[in-house]
RNA sequence: GCCGAUGUAGCUCAGGGGUAGAGCGCUUCCUUGGUAAGGAAGAGGUCACGGGUUCAAUUCCCGUCAUUGGCUCCA
């Protein structure tokens, strides 16, 4: 009896049934079958060696393609759990998955440790296996007998997650004499595995909870080419070049002091210059979107946030309560502004006609984050939000939202984070003991968001359990020089807060009504957001925002007063230029602005000196050879706007 | 907070049971030089902090703090 099976281009061929992927790709060429990896039949991951009985459509994936990545990494996986058992009998495995970059496997090592000294060890023992070329093979067992292997091995987490599944759809996979629990997925033997490397080990608790037990998570990746290791490393290695702690220590913008305090960074005089080159920058869109700048104090009342909930959701875990010489009178340092905001709305009534009413701060507030999990400018204790909370009438929300979007388009575009994941954050789908509020109110916030993200064509992920305790959230998530996923811009709808705080306007009917809140801020935080432009640019900031545009560099000191007139002039034209005017050659100069990333020098002797001119040298570029003063600063200014839209 | 790693000069790092080194930077002097490092001399360290072992600890052990890779968390 004969199948038909309809290939991506849309071919049908008939084979005999029983045929396997791996035949019908070696049907295609010897090539093919030589790279096939793994493949989907049906809309099914099928093994390499499955036989098929139907008709159906097959794809055959291979190293290039996403899916056959993850099958090579998790075989790895498997190969690496076979390795660390060689050398630790008693470790009990749990969970090997392959991830965007690699796989990795938690395991319980119980008494034993297990640490970076014995990669190599593993490494090497994983690659003899790998080049026996022993076959994967996945086989179908009972529920019974599975819990049996794993109940013999003592091992609770395997029996956990075997009494999770249907009896039925339990296989486990064999390759040499290693078994593991498996639904599938694998390579056609381990011989395809040619270069492993173990990456790091860490803590992971059982099934993301930090109450349950720790388990040590191997990290690791391989490749089917030595080579493809060899410039994987290589870009792990660039990639450390621009990470952000290091650039902003090179370029003078930030540092933390252990005086001061964890997590509380020190912005340096170039930092802060950029710092407020970006919040004038948004600023100017924000006031032609029509947002009007407030600004409050650093602490509140701690009454302020027990109506705000956040005294119950986080308070334990803040910064305690400031205490005055007034007996029982305590103030919070401010971890967010909205309860701030909300006070100026309550100043005065407002008509539905006053609405919507947009208040933005660039407001610095406090969060005792754990120790753990500071890092860097990305995660800290104190940061500016560049935050606003827009107030508006239920019938406003829409359009309210889609304008924040459309501003945080204009942020990231102009900054250049082409590459964003717009990720609707909402409600834990089973707890909802997490969240206040009426089940009313979450459904239309959440509905709010999901509309505003589809009327304007975002291409969205949703997450469940990611929403804030008060609101969903629309969340722009952008990543970091090593893959690492960052919030940065997030708006979130609210109909909590102004119901806590007794919010209302004045409708048409001449009667109250409660207003709906929108909390957002497209940068995030001025520290976060730095942090990952940095990465992004290596710390070649655009024109328009680097705090140093042009380095003048004197030949010798004679012409010292020359270049100042330079800059002045440049000044003039608020150009942001410093002379080098250190006793060095012109080389030395040159080198260090290059270093420096300094986007334009200016090199100036006898010749410029007497022509009036300058030449003119571009960051990595080279020279550009002579300009007038009056040209260069046309060039200039020109070169500025290239890279800043306006807001619209 | 949890698991692992790390902590030596301003920075990047080497070293190692007998109290310490390099390069860069810094200071001074010489040099006034035309498109990515001019030359010389010098200053600078409680080897993170606190205990322990030892005749002797910066080195070995324990603890603390900080940084860091993850996990958990992220208003």
């Amino acid at each position: 009896m004969n199948i038909k099976i309809t290939l991506p281009d849309g071919s049908v061929k008939e084979y005999p049934a029983g045929v396997t992927p791996y035949q019908v790709a070696q049907s295609i060429s010897e090539g093919l079958a030589r790279n096939v990896i793994s493949a989907k039949f049906n809309d099914k991951k099928v093994e390499t060696t499955t036989p098929l009985t139907t008709d159906g459509s097959l794809t055959l994936y291979t190293w290039n393609d996403d899916e056959g990545k993850k099958t090579f990494w998790h075989s790895s996986a498997h190969l690496m759990a076979q390795a660390i058992q060689k050398f630790y009998p008693d470790a009990k495995l749990t969970i090997g998955p392959a991830i965007d970059s690699g796989f990795y496997y938690d395991i319980d090592f119980g008494d034993a440790s297990f640490s970076e000294k014995d990669f190599a060890k593993i490494e090497k023992k994983m690659l003899e296996i790998a080049r026996e070329k022993h076959d994967f093979k996945l086989r179908q067992v009972s529920k019974k007998e599975a819990l049996e292997k794993y109940k013999a091995e003592n091992n609770a987490f395997k029996v956990e997650l075997i009494e999770n599944l249907e009896d039925g759809s339990i296989s486990f996979c064999d390759h040499d004499d290693f078994t593991d629990l498996c639904r599938g997925g694998h390579l056609p033997n381990t011989g395809l595995i040619k270069a492993v490397k173990l990456l790091n080990v860490a803590g992971a608790y059982w099934r993301g909870d930090e109450n349950k037990p720790q388990l040590t998570r191997v990290y690791g990746i391989s490749f089917p080419k030595q080579k493809m290791l060899k410039e994987h490393l290589e870009l792990l290695e660039e990639a450390k070049k621009r990470d952000h702690r290091k650039l902003g220590k090179e370029l003078e913008l930030f540092a933390f002091s252990n005086t001061v305090g964890q997590g509380l960074p020190l912005w340096l005089p170039k930092g802060a210059a950029l710092r407020e080159m970006l919040e004038n920058f948004l600023k100017k869109a924000q006031k032609k979107a029509g947002y009007q700048q407030v600004v409050t104090p650093h602490i509140g009342h701690k009454n302020l946030y027990v109506t705000s909930g956040h005294y119950e959701k986080y308070g334990e875990d803040s910064f305690q309560p400031i205490n005055t010489p007034k007996e029982g009178e305590e103030f919070l340092l401010k971890p967010m502004n909205c309860p701030h905001h909300i006070e100026i709305f309550k100043t005065k009534p407002y008509s539905y006609k006053d609405l919507p009413v947009r208040f933005a701060e660039f407001g610095t507030v406090y969060r005792y984050e754990q120790s753990g999990e500071l890092h860097g400018l990305t995660r800290v204790r104190g940061f500016t939000q560049d935050d606003a909370h827009i107030f508006c009438t239920p019938d406003q929300l829409l359009e309210e939202f889609k304008k924040v979007i459309d501003l945080v388009m204009y942020v990231f575009g102009s900054l250049g984070f082409e590459n964003f994941t717009a990720q609707i954050s909402l409600r834990d789908k089973e707890d909802r003991s997490k969240y206040i509020g009426s089940d009313e109110n979450w459904e239309r916030a959440e509905q709010a968001i999901i509309q505003a993200a589809k009327e304007k064509n975002l291409n969205t992920v949703t997450e469940y359990g990611e929403a804030a305790f008060y609101g969903p959230k629309l969340d722009f998530m952008v990543k970091d020089a090593l893959g690492r996923s960052w919030q940065l811009g997030t708006i979130q709808v609210d109909y909590n807060l102004p119901e806590r705080f007794d919010l209302s306007y004045t409708g048409a009917d001449d009667k109250p009504h409660r207003p709906v809140m929108i909390h957002r801020a497209p940068f995030g935080s001025m520290e976060r957001f730095i942090a990952i432009l940095l990465e992004h640019t290596a710390g070649n900031f655009p024109l328009w925002l680097t705090p140093n545009q042009v380095n003048i560099l004197p030949i010798s000191e004679k012409f010292e007063k020359y270049a100042k007139k330079v800059l002045n002039l440049l000044e003039i034209s608020d150009i942001r230029a410093t002379i080098d005017n250190r006793n060095e050659k012109i080389g030395r100069k040159i080198r260090d602005a290059e270093i420096s990333k300094t986007p334009f020098m200016i090199i100036v002797g006898e010749k410029e000196a007497e022509n009036g001119t300058v030449s003119v040298r571009k960051h990595k570029e080279g020279d550009l050879g002579s300009f007038s003063i009056d040209d260069f600063v046309a060039f200039i200014k020109k070169e500025a706007e290239k890279g800043l839209k306006k807001f619209e």
